[in-house]
DNA sequence: ATCAGTATTGTAAACGTTTACGTAAAGTGC
DNA sequence: GCACTTTACGTAAACGTTTACAATACTGAT
């Protein structure tokens, strides 16, 4: 049997209280000397200390449950290692739930588990919740944070990019570098999407430019949907084209480059997300790279109520897929 | 505050035994009539179970703990997949606790971690353990199991890929392929790369060639890695280079392409791993594959008792960056 | 020696479940 | 109707901690 503090105290000869005293560092309710006994006798039993039995009388655990989704995307891990390391200074453990791909159902699943345990906060990683997950959401008392995810809602606590500024960003130094006709490719129908949508269109306006329709292209954040948009790009004749993700720039890369047209002398491509992926093309891939860590620090203050903003920066990293004026 | 099984018994009319019992599916211990009327308040109530009080009465938590390195390397989601696929299946909750990158201490504090909660079993991913680890992972009468890292210790549980018989599958690709003078680069120094080196001059062996020595090069795993290596077996003419990962491989490739040698025709190249990096290079590059959510899924069947092999076979997968024999 | 004040320790209840045990009611076969 | 089994439910202890409160032991000043 694993020892308890009844197993200390009987053997250093003192009541469970004072056992739970020292182990729990009450200071000044305890004798030096006695503590000094009572760790030793832990020691000797190789005692643990159980969380469960902690967590139930102080109805709370030290815990942050992360909801992910399976998409295994190259940049959650970033956010998972922000977030991590952030709940490690602040004395939180980390658990980790998948939710299956869009899955309603494991989403819903994965929420009601974390529920069942009195978590100090919920972070929901690109997870897209229905109606009905938010009720459940609301309906526990514990705060929760979308990550990488903003519904423009100032309600609900989130952290991400600024999709509207980073698609200006991006936008923006394309003409700056001489480009006029400007492609869009691969963004999705949701919020994330539409906000990149306005800034590409806004950041075009300022400059007395005008985007066409058909040059924003949906798609699925894949090499796959990259690759193939190529091809819709082609009679468009644009000089540019801003990628929604890394992948996707790798597929406008790879099929433009099989296609006989160089990047970027011909064609140049921005990506977004900034990953080790941009590294290792040939022309490594110029892209606004997002803070993913800096987005998993983040998430894990505002969910236990410290002040943060909103929104992380993100930056140009200049490699060599964007033809450069001059 | 939260409902609990007391407030539902009192507005049921019942006990909290009959309350636990139902909520708990003990069949045949309740009437239908009382299940539908429990199961009617506690959906009104907001009904949650408290997920610590069962683990403390059970003394066992239906969760499987997973240490991780906090080196976000592009395969673990893949594990972390299978692992959680798995898992679900068997009614287990997963949590993840990063290890830092080889910190002693942090891997001391993660399993000090989990042995404070009674998990099922402890899966360990990519961590390479030290004595007092290993001492401290016994002393738990837990289960646990190495993930993709293999001891040559049967006592110690673990599931990975074959190292040696992975090795030796990409040396005779190549052998059969027309080559024989085979670098091997980017290997560790601990159990996977002498185990890979073995297979490799095993085949070499079995089919009458000769390994020299200079054709195996350390390295990290990385992609800076196999780009340095690759000035390193410049001199040494050989006509294809095994790589120790698919990040070694877009290193050499990249590098190769910069000093203007041909993949596959000068040099043939083939990776470790085949995750979708090797998709995305052109030309795409041939891997010996492993089969990480495989890899996953067995070492949860493996840490909650069940039979399993502990290797998990890889397998070729030809792309483009090896030249094919005629 | 006595007292107040403080430092240290002990007692026992509480956290929200599960479950062994007991019992009353209902059903069975004769 | 009887003894017997089965079904349905209640009582209370247990899991391993924390902590309010009470109790005791010390300290130094008188």
């Amino acid at each position: 049997m694993k020892p308890t503090i009844k197993d200390i105290a009987a053997q250093a000869g003192v009541s469970i209280a004072t056992v739970s005293r020292v182990l729990s560092n009450k200071r000044g309710t305890y004798s030096e000397k006695t503590k000094e006994k009572i760790l030793k006798v832990a020691k000797e039993l190789g005692y643990h200390k159980n969380t469960t039995a902690v967590d139930l009388v102080k109805k709370k655990a030290d815990e942050i449950a992360v909801i992910i989704n399976a998409t295994p995307t190259n940049f959650s891990n970033m956010i998972l290692s922000g977030i991590q390391q952030r709940a490690t200074e602040l004395g939180q453990r980390v658990i980790i739930l998948y939710a299956g791909d869009r899955n309603t159902d494991m989403q819903h699943q994965a929420i009601t588990t974390v529920m069942a345990r009195s978590v100090s906060g919920i972070l929901l990683l690109a997870v897209e919740p229905d109606a009905t997950d938010l009720e459940l959401l609301k309906e526990t008392r514990t705060p929760f944070c979308f990550v990488s995810l903003y519904f423009g809602d100032d309600q609900i606590l989130s952290i991400s990019s600024d999709n509207k500024a980073l698609a200006y960003q991006a936008t923006e130094y394309l003409i700056n570098n001489g480009h006029t006709k400007i492609g869009l490719a691969g963004i999705d129908d949701y919020h994330t999407g539409s906000q990149r949508v306005l800034g590409y269109q806004t950041a075009m306006r300022d400059h007395g430019l005008v985007a066409k329709n058909d040059w924003v292209k949906r798609g699925d954040y894949s090499y796959e949907a990259g690759r193939q948009l190529l091809q819709a790009f082609l009679p468009l004749e644009v000089t540019a084209i801003i990628a929604a993700s890394d992948m996707v720039a790798v597929g406008l890369l790879n099929a433009a480059q099989q296609s006989q047209i160089a990047v970027p002398d011909k064609l140049s491509i921005i990506g977004i997300d900034g990953t080790f992926i941009c590294e290792v093309t040939t022309p490594p891939i110029t892209s606004v790279t997002q803070n993913f860590y800096e987005i998993g620090v983040r998430s894990v203050d505002k969910v236990m109520g410290k002040a943060t903003e909103t929104f992380v920066p993100t930056r140009i990293v200049v490699r060599g897929s964007v033809k450069l004026n001059r």
